[in-house]
DNA sequence: ACCTGAACACCGTTCAAGT
DNA sequence: ACCTGAACACCGTTCAAGT
């Protein structure tokens, strides 16, 4: 067996080829193992650059949030919000394992701060209070991560023939005694699993609390 | 070794476990070997309540969602859309691993459906549209699953001593020059990550927007 | 039907060792 | 420093078997 040469890794190629492995089998299917073995080396290998998996997993999730795009200028303040929204979903959709990967561990990392950076500072500008810049940066990015999230899990179980007969099974057997509304909103609900639409509508929703308030501290 | 006598297992006696397991030692060190272990029998007991892991996890989440109250009667309805966004808050917090259970596999079980059955209720009573009515459904029960998911990982973070030292230190590291809101709103953010009012704070503001959206529908 | 035990193909990680 | 190989203590699940 030919010994691997020297300084064939790197932590760079190592988290490039953990995001690809994640893209392809989903992100519970990565293993260090695996990455490893896509690689040609040992397992071991990997502990050179990482002290375990979870530092390998931020690594990924710090690589993916430096694609975003920064922030629009010149744009009328909820234009710009509506953009970094946009932004951080179209990212999620495009790197369905970013989801997993922001849900499973925390803001670390400066690429992460970067979404902060825009919000803040979009919302600064707009003259938002230091108190109600924070609590809308933080309305607002958990609103894409739990919205996001939930569309890329309903895609992710339409793929999957089995699961998908199982959700339309449980939906059906619901009877329309206990269950009115949701057995005559059925096909209205099924519109709402994902799509630019559904996530227009609650930003907008989010949006408009936000001028109404607005308006009640500066009446025009 | 005294064999295990028979039917000492049921369906409900294995959930009320893996809950147990889930909420000492977190939803991930949760494993079908571990139920076994506690209940005294080897893991393959368990196959025969259960076709495997996904369908335990599933049974868990719908024994969890059982737990939910009733949506008040005789309120006005944004009092009663509150009270079903908090009590589905609420019990999150109560058992944190609800949030990686709804988080990782879709709705399925009669009991998800209660949340969907209440909040439509609520809101076909209230007057919207059918469509409008899945819309803020579904806009309402993410913003409540990623507000939560995030708190919850939050707090998990603070309380391990490592971890809340790495983010910590990650803040501090940000220069002022690449990040000035996060810097300067520091304090402010730290305050967001969690609590009553950060989470109603965003609530009120989803609120505010869809009775703005109704005040332009049916003026007074 | 209900539970067992051995076995398979995996994990992340530690430890001691080579170069 | 950078990579290896063996080993440890786990997984979920299949398969054949007992009662």
């Amino acid at each position: 067996m030919a010994r691997t040469p020297r300084n064939t890794l790197s932590a760079d190629l190592i988290v490039r080829t953990a995001l690809a492995l994640m893209e392809a089998k989903g992100a519970d299917a990565f293993s260090l193992r695996g990455v490893a073995a896509e690689l040609g080396v040992g397992p071991m290998a990997l502990y050179t650059y990482f002290r375990n998996k979870d530092e390998l997993y931020d690594a990924v999730r710090d690589h993916l949030m430096s694609l975003l795009p920064d922030v629009p200028k010149d744009a009328p303040w909820p234009d710009q919000v509506r953009s970094v929204c946009r932004s951080l979903r179209l990212l999620m959709l495009q790197h369905p394992c970013l989801a997993q990967l922001l849900a499973g561990r925390p803001l670390s990392g400066h690429e992460t701060a970067r979404v902060a950076e825009g919000l803040l500072g979009v919302l600064r500008s707009a003259g938002f209070a230091p108190e109600t810049a924070a609590r809308t940066h933080t309305t607002l990015f958990t609103y894409v991560l739990g919205s996001t999230s939930w569309e890329i899990q309903m895609a992710a179980e339409r793929r999957d023939p089995e699961a998908w007969r199982r959700l339309r099974m449980s939906m059906e057997s619901l009877s329309a005694r206990d269950f009115p509304s949701v057995v005559e909103l059925a096909p209205e609900l099924a519109r709402t699993t994902g799509g630019d639409e559904q996530f227009d509508y609650g930003l907008d929703l989010l949006l408009a609390g936000l001028q109404s308030k607005t308006e009640v501290r500066t009446p025009s």
